[in-house]
DNA sequence: TTGAAAATATTGAATATTCAAGAATTGAAG
DNA sequence: CTTCAATTCTTGAATATTCAATATTTTCAA
């Protein structure tokens, strides 16, 4: 017989993801915001525009699903968009004032996650993992 | 300023398992198979019968997306359900001989990736990195 | 300079997932 | 034994995601 499923790295992986992925997803609804939300918040929250292809290689999403989470945000009035005067193909996502008390909010939360994750999974295995998972996104590109 | 999200836990290992994910769908769709369906086959190819909440649990679906895929798989006579004999709440699921081919070729195609991960990845980083992965499971539990 | 190809974002239809409710069976307390 | 709560799975409606097509702008070669 083949190696069972839980022994492939890409089970693991998945398995993991769903898991701590579940876990903040959980803190997060305290403020009623999806993970991916978040994320977009946190990426913008450097204050500088950043166009819809930029932001969807950075948050993990394809392009339609993020115009249509977008197209929320904007009408929750977290963030705003504004066209790229130097290439008007292009549309600049800026965070708004609203959005940036949220981030913090947010930001918290998630930091309460890692925080329970150090303590019940280790200082040095977390540090460890990241190098990896780190490592392992840059060998696959 | 907060912690670039490039370096949260919970986005790497979503950037990770995105990536990897990304890979094994596009060999996998050689058989025209969702990796969803492969690990399905992979956990009925012990031959036993398994019931829908304990598959749920093992492919990391919840129940009415797994009801709606195997609806789907058995049309495609790769398994069918037979209802538990000592508890009739239950459903067991069956893998068919079809199911049995299409789960051979589709191991081949999976190891193929798990080889060409260990090849641009290193021996030693993978079995780590399977370790802590496999740590960290634990720990959330 | 013009026109074709590439890049960027959005839209709408098709598909898939999720949530909440329902049906069937079992378990267990009174 | 009966009844009520818990367990297991499925269904249907609501929601979200994806694929393919479209519109707009830019790039670049002829």
């Amino acid at each position: 017989m083949n190696a069972p499923i839980t022994e492939h790295l890409a089970y693991l992986l998945a398995q993991a993801n769903r898991e701590i992925n579940r876990q903040l997803e959980l803190r997060l609804s305290k403020e009623g915001v999806p993970v991916e939300q978040w994320r977009i918040l946190k990426v913008l929250s450097d204050g500088d525009g950043h166009s819809m292809g930029e932001l969807a290689d950075a948050v993990l999403l394809n392009h339609p699903t993020l115009t249509k989470m977008i197209d929320r945000m904007v009408s929750d009035t977290l963030v705003y968009r504004v066209q790229d005067p130097n290439d008007r193909r292009k549309v600049l996502m800026f965070i708004s004032d609203r959005g940036k008390v949220l981030c913090k909010k947010l930001n918290s939360l998630a930091v309460d996650q890692e925080e329970h994750i150090l303590e019940s999974y280790g200082d040095k295995p977390t540090s460890e993992l990241k190098r990896l998972l780190e490592s392992l996104i840059d060998s696959s590109n």
